[in-house]
DNA sequence: ACCTGAACACCGTTCAAGT
DNA sequence: ACCTGAACACCGTTCAAGT
């Protein structure tokens, strides 16, 4: 063997994160292993390393595209709705659902503590904040005479909130008898919530 | 060597727990492993075997004595204040003390998927039930006339945004420039869910 | 230049063998 | 009865050697 050359460096990579992919979503953080995505490409470990920095690398990786596609499915989510309180609601429902249908993907993204600095690359980051970026622009038209910070502050208290439901959720934390489905919970957070911040109750 | 009986069953349980305690504490959930564990208490991997049923039970052993303390932390915050409002921030407030002053040993109770069958103990679950049932109590003498079952939905909805908000901040994830404490958030989602959750603005 | 194969230092878990 | 030590089947990571 040695100089194959079958693939390039960047189709190893494409193939090494669907690879990846593939593993957590069926078997979970815990059954990923560098040696199980080398055997699934069709190389050796070895050549991992040539295209990775190393296997937190390689998450970090995967992470990002997972948040790509939940950005994109947020964004999907508000796209035709008119009101200003059920476009909020739709973009709870839309990260509820993406959390329940690869529950593994998803837990990797918050399970993932950062290898040794404890800093995630600026690009990263920027996913993250694209996020709460739309819970932003969906709260603006009903924040009144909120400050641009209280409104920040408050997408990040209420996207803690319904993400906090969906861990809870899915590490079977819940402690009850079942009674509590995550959509409704999450409903309960946002109607209250929303009450509270723009006093609706009071016009 | 072989045949010691330096120490009793239990003392080597309790060893065992602590140790772990101490690891997971210094150098986190990934830093942990049963070799690690078995030298800190000077004996071999196998008499770890001999006391719990793998790794994972350890795990849960612990996490257990973790939920105790935060359980208990949780009660003594609560115990002196009049206020009813006053009551449930001081309760969140403790809460993000606990995850703050030991964040690797609280992030482990959330990060432990269980082994195989998907389901924890019962008197583990019971432990997590206490914890809102804390909540429910101090939910309870604003709740006007909100039935057990909406109080029940209330302090699950509540605590799983506190936890979230927790999780974010841990994780390196709120993305923002710093300007969001976790205590701020945290008292910014209890504010104004309460307000939603009581109707306080228009008495 | 690209990839391998073997090596190193680790894992969790089991269990025959020692006292 | 209690504990060990070695074994088994795995890890992540590195790197000289092959083509």
């Amino acid at each position: 063997m040695a100089r194959r050359s079958d693939h390039s460096r960047d189709e190893i990579r494409e193939m090494a994160l669907s690879a990846v992919e593939e593993l957590v979503s069926k078997k979970g953080y815990e059954g990923l292993s560098a040696r199980k995505v080398a055997a699934a490409i069709g190389y050796t470990v070895g050549t991992l390393y040539l295209v990775f920095e190393n296997l937190d690398d390689l998450v970090v990786q995967v992470n990002a595209r997972t948040l790509d596609r939940l950005n994109l499915q947020m964004m999907e989510a508000v796209g035709e709705i008119g009101d200003d309180r059920q476009r909020l609601m739709s973009l709870g429902q839309s990260y509820i659902r993406f959390a329940e249908e690869d529950p593994h993907l998803w837990e990797m993204v918050f399970k993932h503590r950062v290898p040794r600095n404890g800093q995630l690359p600026a690009w990263y980051q920027e996913k993250v904040s694209r996020m709460f970026a739309q819970v932003e622009r969906c709260l603006k038209p009903i924040a009144g005479h909120k400050t641009p910070g209280e409104i920040a502050q408050a997408a990040r208290a209420l996207w803690g909130g319904v993400h906090g439901i969906c861990i809870l959720a899915v590490t079977g934390k819940l402690g009850g008898v079942g009674v509590e489905s995550v959509p409704d919970l999450a409903e309960s957070l946002l109607i209250n919530y929303l009450d509270g911040f723009t006093g609706s109750r009071n016009p």
